[in-house]
DNA sequence: GACCAAATTGACAGCGCTGTCATTTCTGGC
DNA sequence: GCCAGAAATGACAGCGCTGTCAATTTGGTC
């Protein structure tokens, strides 16, 4: 196929000084090219890059971390979840911004809270000496790991951060007016007894997306009844189980918003082991857009977040202050979809 | 917390030879307590240690990478896939048999198959110099990457091939007896008409779980039907349109055995939205026990995989190669358990 | 053509560690 | 107490690259 298995090289892959050998020039000059400094004649350059060519020569990623300040990988610390589909979104958008920039991605998931975490972290930048990190919700909001960051001048990137400081590479969505415009699709539906399941405290877009609910509940002159929203963890049982709470009282929603697609299945689940059906007894929404939300039956109405985008968006920010360049004016706020689904209808009466 | 600061070194985290001085030892001997090598006094080691510990050291992996023959560091290259769920297990037991063994992963998703697949592979190779390498499927399969991998001398691990040398680090679990247990727990219920959809024909397990229902109903006494054996894909759509097409025939399947889950909820989807209940009408069973199985309604009769465990048990496998050190004498095949659920029930004739 | 500043290139010393091999320090046996 | 051989330790040269700074070349000017 396309590869040339370059067998001539004694099975080493070729070096730096291979290169600069075959183009008739120093290392350094070897160097420069690879890293697109200025001052190289076009001429010498153009040498350069097809010795490179021709033997197939790609720089070691350890000598360059060794020898320069700089390492070109990243790392995406990540509370290990249960359920996936948000960490993959984001992680294709993490790994086609670091392939497009040149930089390698290492993955590294952990325990928290955790009486170890911070070490855990500690240990494993001293072993790797990346030059930044994005940290993922609810890491962000660590105060003693960001302080630690700073602390060692490390750049890092926040999704979806409770609050940051104002200079801080940061990316969210608009939690608030997608569950806003949620409930107001719900309540335009006809429905007035909405139950609510909220996220996990840690989480910022927890209370955001709480906020969205009772701010469309106000401008519809519904009232906000304690009993219909309830404390969930962002799983699948937490909205079973809360969702059957909120079912069984004696006057029961006839539509439960979920903060996540996650506790939307599980409430989903909970009402027909009720013998409720969806969306004729109960309508359910969630909030993401996994997978699993167009594959339930009914399917969900959801929200779309464009995590992927996300992702991308701030992988560049950072890479681009590690760099040192001037960042892209864009901000760091998203706009979220609705996605209107079989799981809503109007209430029956 | 657990954390010291050690605010005293400058900035810099604290070298090898940091530690040699503060413990009176040649760097050489530091490297020695680190790599475990043997030939080193209790006392000395102890002292060594009390040393790296005080200074908080880690070596850098750079350094070791560049200097030693080995990088301490394994690679996962898998195909992207659109349902992460699988991977997510495979992560979880790899990163945690790396952990242990003091190794780190990094993780490359690829496009497969794909006409630059085989370079891209060999610029990471060459960029990043891994110790070893685990294929997920049906990378496993790709002649020409493991050839380039014996060639190079790259030892490698991989997860449910086709077939493999006997030499070969490899783990897979018996997919043929799982479903040939699959489908006779259906027979056992009553049904006579079982509709089956293949995998993606690029992995193995496909033809190994289509033995095993073509077995089962041998030894039952039915008749193969190819008009009730469709191909699928290992993804949603595909389990939807298989079905759909099932189920419109003049004499539809009682029972649909899908070879994961994803096309068992995809054959849900659509029994649902012709109006078939589910298992009432039709049966409908899933391989791999995702998330989504348990979480759909009704939730999915599947195959339960050992997959982390299995994932864990070739980074060891993979690991005590690359160290050549005797591998574990387990065997790599792992048995799967059936997950009764409400899916699966007596035909209703 | 001489001259200067700017552009281009190269020599060389590490980065933090491991491999090799030489050196020193221990053993036990006589 | 002496010696061979084993055990323990250290000196030193890199691994492949980048940073620093010095050397060389270039181009423009009068």
């Amino acid at each position: 196929g396309v590869v040339t298995m370059n067998k001539n090289n004694n099975g080493r892959s070729a070096t730096i000084t291979d290169v600069a050998r075959r183009a008739g020039v120093s290392i350094k000059t070897v160097s420069r090219v690879m890293n697109n400094e200025p001052n190289v004649k076009d001429a010498t350059k153009e040498k350069v890059q097809k010795a490179a060519l021709a033997l197939n020569y790609e720089p070691n990623m350890s000598a360059r971390m060794l020898a320069g300040s700089k390492s070109f990988s990243i790392a995406l610390i990540y509370e290990n979840p249960h359920e996936f589909s948000y960490l993959k979104r984001v992680l294709d958008g993490v790994f086609d911004a670091c392939g497009r920039a040149g930089y390698s991605l290492l993955l590294k998931p952990c325990l928290y809270p955790h009486e170890n975490f911070l070490n855990d972290v500690q240990v494993f930048l001293k072993q790797t000496r990346i030059d930044g990190l994005i940290l993922t919700a609810p890491l962000g909001d660590d105060e003693e790991l960001t302080a630690l960051l700073e602390d060692q001048g490390i750049p890092f990137a926040l999704i979806a951060p409770r609050q940051h400081k104002a200079e801080a590479i940061v990316v969210k969505c608009d939690d608030e007016l997608a569950t806003r415009t949620m409930t107001e699709h719900i309540i335009s539906l006809g429905h007035r007894r909405i139950g609510f399941i909220k996220g996990h405290p840690d989480h910022a877009a927890t209370d955001l997306r709480l906020n969205g609910y009772k701010v469309a509940l106000k401008q519809h002159g519904l009232k906000y009844d304690t009993k219909l929203v309830r404390q969930g963890y962002f799983d699948f049982e937490s909205g079973q189980s809360t969702c059957k709470r909120m079912l069984t009282l004696k006057n029961p929603p006839t539509a439960i918003i979920a903060s996540n697609d996650d506790m939307a299945a599980g409430a989903n689940y909970a009402a027909r082991e009720l013998g409720f059906d969806v969306p004729a007894d109960v309508s359910i929404t969630g909030f993401d857009d996994t997978p699993t939300a167009s594959q339930l039956w009914p399917p969900l109405t959801t929200v779309k977040q464009p995590i992927t985008q996300m992702a991308e968006f701030i992988t560049y920010q950072l890479i681009a202050a590690i760099r040192n360049e001037e960042p892209a004016a864009d901000t760091g706020t998203f706009q979220c979809a609705l996605v209107l689904r079989s799981s809503t209808a109007p209430p029956k009466d």
